[in-house]
This record gives structure tokens, C-alpha cells and sequence, in this order.
DNA sequence: GTAATTTTTGCAACCGATTGCAATATCATA
DNA sequence: TATGATATTGCAATCGGTTGCAAAAATTAC
């Protein structure tokens, strides 16, 4: 009986013999209603099943109450983290989470912020695909005063506000790391130097070599997608450098395992052949033998801060005093580096 | 000057001397309006930034062409895996996708429950939690006709759509094949028995058993959360079986991993002594060495699937004849299993 | 008891697209 | 040229809340 019709505001208001926007009013807890009619009014709409259309409060009201990610995949264990660090977030202050992938193009993104312009989002979380090489796409939205925070892959931009890690002290940090176990001849297996990430921690490498003396050696530095192949085809390259590297920086871990069992699987020893670093403190670092070292980052806690900051931004004046929100990363030196 | 009006079919309308209607039709490509009209209407749209406003559309039509996702946590990587599949098809087919996490709890699931109910989603794929009792707090949805699919962790009730993998066939076949390697005194590491994924496979387990006339013996079923920990205590167990087990058969491939390590390092030869079995395919069977033999079932093809049927029902007559889907699964042999 | 305030509530115009039905325009046919 | 058939387009109601402003009711002041 109560299947096909639905409660609105009205049902409720000719049943208390009050007008529809008292009713709305009530709801919302409007304070120029009665303590007394607005206790009515909530127990009639409980009790008649009410639920509120929020089609037509967003037409009206114009807010949606919905946040926006797009991202260069969800299954990573990185990016699968980070998105249940902004669920948790966005959950609990009752706003809705969309997602869509941008399979790492341009293109798809471009759709991806189309679509989520149209879905009127009120704020958007966006970490750049590879391929992306400007973000004219979110100009649309940057114009209405939509808050868009990138995090992770980031643009470099004044107007935006983005939230890091410090990639190039990471990579610092990391190739000194080998340095000091006495490695003189360190490959780098970095991603896309369109993206942040990879060009910090690429610039990063350079700099401690630099101060450690030794010459950047152009050969050593393999650019890759970062997946399983390319730390296979990684090995290979790798196999064949003359003199033999004693020394591999991945820029992630996935790529850096892969890299590892193939070279293992080709005699080598690590870490006393080669010593190897990763990026990401992915679980399976924890896994392959030996353990790898890496540069841990807090992926939940970066989904937490990107959310809350966006819904800070959403909540006050919409324009984010914030440019570039900084998290901490650390070195995990494991077996994979350890010199005796 | 365009930064403040929303562009209308109004705007349109007035612009090119027509009626609303007939601007709303022809953005639609309706058959009634002549081609050569649907043609400007739409170049004039173009022209001045129209966007068509969802909500107004959706309050009339009622429909929001959203869908919703409910799983107990994105991060794991099967997880991730089936919502990249999920998100594929649905983007493709211009839905939205909401997703939320239940944290595995069933208070959360239900509360997510009413908030896509809210959302007035067009359907629903959910994976239920551990703690998931009943399905009663999706009837509203069911009521109204609102598709909902269930994948992996699903509940039996005929009413519903379910998609999943013969567990109980799967188990039986990894306990089977742990047998054929002569095994007899074998662990079943298993969830939550709430969960028709795990009692099911630990009913393969005992059936395999009993095929070979093998006594089922409780003490041997270890119960845990199937996490890095929930491994890690189950060694210790293992280590204080006597006599010892010379088989495991884990209900995921994180625990099976984690206890892998911790019997290794007490000292335990895998596979000579205990023989090991995952479940999941995960990455990191192929990283632990030995690499883990365990259950592929296809995650991102699940995802593709469960999309797929509740957007063709949503199409169709709002309800599914689908009883239940199942998909296959395979054993992959590998070392942590094979005895020589 | 009446005027001046302060509280509460209602009126009615939105928000922007959709759609059944009626009206008009166009074309073919007699 | 009249007439019926068909192709196009418009009218106007509708979806369900929201909100500025006015009106009514309750309270206080004089």
C-alpha cells in the first residue's frame, strides 16, 4: 500500500494542517519554527516514511553535497588506500563519493571532469593521469569556484592546492640511502617525467649524487610504466649495463619486485650484487626476499587530509588559502639494502 | 560575463525563437523534431556552454542514472580490482558510480543502505559485510524495484541476484589437491562463517575430506579475520599442533602469506613439511617465495559482470530472472604445493 | 484595552527539464 | 483546391523542495 506513492512534504503538511514550507522548514530544524511544531513535524515524517528528494533540493538549493575523484586507477594498493582514507572522510560529514578512472589518459580525464562538472559536483579530488599535459579541463569548474584539490600527482600551479609528499627529498633521501652503503652505480627506474611525482624523485637522485660527487649517468636512468613488465624489461636492460650497476632506486615497488625476482632469478645477489629501493611501502615489499626497502608514505592519511581540506574549502569561502600541503614520508631501510 | 548564469533550455528557447519543449527534445535527439532543427538546437547549445542540469532532469524523470557500491573495504586487492571492473562498464554506460564502505561492520552497511537509498541510486552492487546478519535493511530498495546485485559475499535468499564463484567447488579443489600431493592432516584457515564465501569453502574442505575417508577434525579450522595478523597467530597455532599439520589450505592469500613467513622463519620448510594453499590470486602469491598455489577467481571480470546484469535489468523490467551467476575459477599450481 | 514587538507560519514564485496532448505546418492525394 | 495524413512544434502541468517577504498569532509594553 505504501509501495507506489511517495511521502513529500507536502502529505506531511496536509496532515498537520501546515503549509509546505513550514514543513521544510521544520525538517531543517529552521529556528524560526516552534521547538514544539518542528518535534511534530520530524515524528509525522518518521512515522509516514518520509524521505527527502534530494533532486529537488539540489535543483533549488544548488548544492549537491557530492564530492568528485578521479584518479589514474583504483586498484592499486596505494590508491585504494588514499580512497579509503577520503571515503572515511567524506562519509562522515555526509557528502556522497563518485568515482571514475582515467585509465591514465588524457582523453578519458578530460570525460571523467565533464562528467563530474555535469554532476555538479561540489568539489573535486583528482590525482593526474600519465599522459596529462595541462589542466585546462578543470577551468570550467575553477571558474564556478568548484575546489579542486589534486593530491598525489599534481600540477604545478599557484592557483591550485595540492597535497605531497616531498618526492624530491624522497628520492634524496633514498639514493643517499645507497650511497652510503658504499653503492656507486645506481640505476633509477622512474615513471613518466610528465608527472610530479617521478620528476621530484628523479631530481631528487640527482641531487645526492651530486653532492656525493659522482657524475649523473644518463644510461642509468630507465623510464618505465612502473608496472610488473617494466620491471622485468628493467632487469633486462639492467643485465646488460657494462660495468654492472650495484645499485636500483624504483620510483615504486611493484616495479622494483619484479625487477628483483628477475634479477635473481639471473644469479644476482641482493642486496650484495645489487642493492635495491622502492617507493610506496606497498605490502609486498614485506614479501619478496629479501625485504624491500622503501620510502613509506601515508596513502589513508593523504585521502583524509585532501578530503577534509576539501571540505573545508567547500564549507567557507570556496577559494583555499592552502597551495601546497605537505606530508612526511620516511626511508624503511630493510634487507633489500643492507650491507653487513 | 558567462561566469555566473547557468545556460538554460529556456535560454536556448528564446534564442533560436522555439519552445522549451522542443529545445529539450531535440537535445535528446527525439524522432518528432525535424533534423535540420535538432541540428541548430544543438549547435547552439554548444555554442553558448549549455549543461544540461541533472538534477532538474532527474527530479522529473526520476532517474538518476547513478548506481551505488557497497563493499566492506575498498583497499584490498581484489577488492579494487572488481570496482576497477565495475566502474569500467559503468562509466561506459553513463552512470555514475557512488561508492561506500561498510569497514565490515553491519551497522555501517545499513546505514550506507539508506544513504543510496536517499541518492536515489538506479541500482545497487553490494559485497556484504562480516557481521552482515540479514538483508531486511534492503527491502526498502526491493520494494520500490530498485535493482540490487550481490557479488562474492552474498546472502541466499532467492529473491536476489547474486554473482559468485563456486566456493564450495573451489575449496574442495584446493583441499583436493592438497590430498593428491598426500597430505593428510590439513589446516583450513577460514573467515567469518557468516559469509556464504567462507562456509561454502569450508565445505568443499570437508567434502574433499571426506572423499578420501579423511576424519574431519575441528581443531584443524582456524577462524580468523584472514589479515597479516589473523596469519601470523594461525602459525602460531600451527606450530603448537601436534602432531604437526602437513597442509594449509587459507581462505585468502594475505593470511596464507603472513603465516607462510611466520613458519618459515620458525623454521618450517614450505612445501617439504606444510604444503600451502591460497585463495585470491594476489599479487603477492607470486612475490612469497615459494610462490603461494592459490584459487584465481576473476575479479575485474566479476566487476564487468555484476555491472553489466544490474544495468540490463535496470533497462529491462526492473527485475532480474537471474538467480544466481557463477563464474569459474581455477587452481594455479605453484611451488608452495608442490611436492617433487 | 490597545499599540508595539516579537514569534510563527503561509504565500507564491522559483529551480530547470520532461511529457501527454493539442495545435499548427507540411505534404500527398483526390 | 479541398481534404486527409503525417511531420513538427508548443502549451502547460509536473517533479518536490526552498526561501524572501508578508501575514497572522502570541507576547510584551504602556
Amino acid at each position: 500500500m505504501d509501495g507506489k506513492k511517495e511521502v513529500t512534504i507536502y502529505d506531511i503538511a496536509e496532515k498537520l494542517d501546515l503549509s509546505p514550507a513550514t514543513v521544510s522548514r521544520g525538517l531543517k530544524d529552521h529556528p524560526a519554527i516552534r521547538k514544539e511544531t518542528r518535534k511534530r513535524i520530524k515524528d509525522t515524517a518518521q512515522l509516514m516514511g518520509y524521505q527527502n528528494n534530494l533532486f529537488a533540493s539540489n535543483l533549488r538549493s544548488k548544492k549537491t553535497n557530492t564530492i568528485g575523484i578521479i584518479i589514474p586507477r583504483i586498484n592499486s594498493y596505494f590508491m585504494s588506500t588514499v580512497i579509503s582514507g577520503i571515503e572515511h572522510v567524506v562519509n562522515a560529514q555526509g557528502y556522497s563519493l563518485i568515482i571514475s578512472q582515467s585509465q591514465e589518459t588524457f582523453e578519458k580525464e578530460i570525460k571523467n571532469v565533464t562528467t563530474m562538472y555535469n554532476s555538479r559536483v561540489d568539489g573535486l579530488l583528482v590525482s593526474l593521469s600519465y599522459t596529462t599535459e595541462n589542466i585546462q579541463h578543470f577551468e570550467a569548474l575553477l571558474r564556478k569556484k568548484i575546489p579542486v584539490i589534486f593530491f598525489d600527482r599534481v600540477f604545478d600551479d599557484p592557483t591550485c592546492t595540492n597535497v605531497v609528499i616531498d618526492n624530491t627529498k624522497a628520492g634524496y633521501d633514498a639514493t643517499l640511502h645507497l650511497l652510503e652503503q658504499g653503492r656507486r652505480r645506481i640505476v633509477h627506474l622512474c615513471g613518466h617525467l610528465n608527472r610530479n611525482t617521478y620528476a621530484d624523485r628523479l631530481k631528487g637522485y640527482r641531487m645526492a649524487l651530486q653532492e656525493k660527487g659522482i657524475a649523473y649517468d644518463e644510461t642509468l636512468v630507465i623510464v618505465n610504466p612502473l608496472n610488473e613488465q617494466g620491471g622485468i624489461e628493467a632487469a633486462q636492460r639492467i643485465l646488460q649495463l657494462d660495468p654492472h650497476p650495484d645499485g636500483i632506486f624504483a620510483a615504486n615497488d611493484s616495479s622494483a619486485v619484479a625487477c628483483m625476482q628477475e634479477l635473481k632469478a639471473a644469479g644476482i645477489r641482493i642486496p650484495e650484487d645489487i642493492a635495491v629501493v622502492g617507493f610506496n611501502n606497498d605490502p609486498i615489499a614485506r614479501v619478496i626476499e629479501p625485504n624491500l626497502t622503501t620510502i613509506h608514505y601515508p596513502g589513508y592519511e593523504m585521502g583524509q587530509i585532501a578530503a577534509t581540506t576539501l571540505i573545508n574549502t567547500i564549507h567557507n569561502s570556496r577559494t583555499s588559502p592552502i597551495n601546497t600541503l605537505v606530508l612526511k614520508h620516511e626511508l624503511l631501510v630493510r634487507e633489500s639494502s643492507r650491507i653487513k
